[in-house]
DNA sequence: TTACATAGTGTTATATTATAACAACTAAAA
DNA sequence: TTTTAGTTGTTATAATATAACACTATGTAA
């Protein structure tokens, strides 16, 4: 997984947090995690929101800031926790990154009115999944 | 101002809200806020918080969500609520609403792999502002 | 090797952001 | 008038996130 990303040889903590993540189907929020990993030593909030921090940093995982969670990068050609993009379904919450190309050139070529480019960015898009609109 | 949007009449705590966030020239934090009003009779987070949440639910007001602030509406073609764009200057912190009828367009008409449409996204672009470029 | 720098850890306490629950009030529709 | 939906005021509490400090591991350079 994440074959393509650098190797960052993660620490203990990191490593513990990353694998839960990872192994996730939908985000996980920093509370939920710590209960998840208070058996493996882990017991203050600090603990898992530094591994968070550095996690996002190199880009193994993105925070999902509508939702205050993060999920495991699955995104092989994504700019490294510089440039996201997701669908969030509003009822049963899981989200996915989305990989486009057309997508991300037009969004890291955007100019604002003053010509400005902002190559970094975030964003979320909300609706309803292909299995909760059949329903 | 916002002359384009639907009047809602505003109650008592809703004016007093807008009114503070509309004149700000940068996003308010929801305490920040509570602070600024407490001489006005609103003594609670809650007032606070619902006040908000009915702003951002009619399209006065958006929710930057990385930065848990909020910034009044001056984008009169935005669709109320549903479709928000960002700048946020990384030094700084100012936030500018982006209106672009390409940018809008091309996001409002994105799918998925699945050929989902979701029309409701909030896009946060982040970099340096022109006077924080210049610096 | 030693010294130093950099990054990570463990811990306690605290700050910040947001909601639950309930009683009372207001305005407008039926 | 009765009812309804929405808003208000209030207390308490939940959920999210950071400050500060002492200590430990690891790599690098003298
Ligand atoms: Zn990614
Ligand atoms: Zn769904
Ligand atoms: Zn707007
Ligand atoms: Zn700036």
């Amino acid at each position: 997984m994440n074959k393509m990303h650098k190797e960052h040889n993660l620490t203990k903590n990191q490593k513990i947090i990353f694998d839960l993540i990872d192994k996730s189907s939908q985000p996980l929020k920093a509370y939920s995690i710590l209960y998840n990993v208070q058996k493996k030593g882990i017991k203050a909030p600090l603990q898992v929101y530094r591994a968070l921090d550095k996690l996002v940093e190199i880009g193994k995982i993105h925070k999902i800031e509508s939702r205050n969670a993060f999920i495991a990068c699955h995104n092989s050609s994504c700019q490294v926790a510089k440039a996201t993009a997701f669908t969030i379904c509003e009822i049963c919450e899981k989200v996915t990154e989305i990989s486009s190309t057309g997508l991300s050139k037009y969004l890291a070529n955007f100019k604002d009115k003053d010509g400005m480019k902002y190559s970094k960015y975030n964003l979320e898009f909300f609706g309803l999944c292909k299995k909760c609109t059949l329903k």
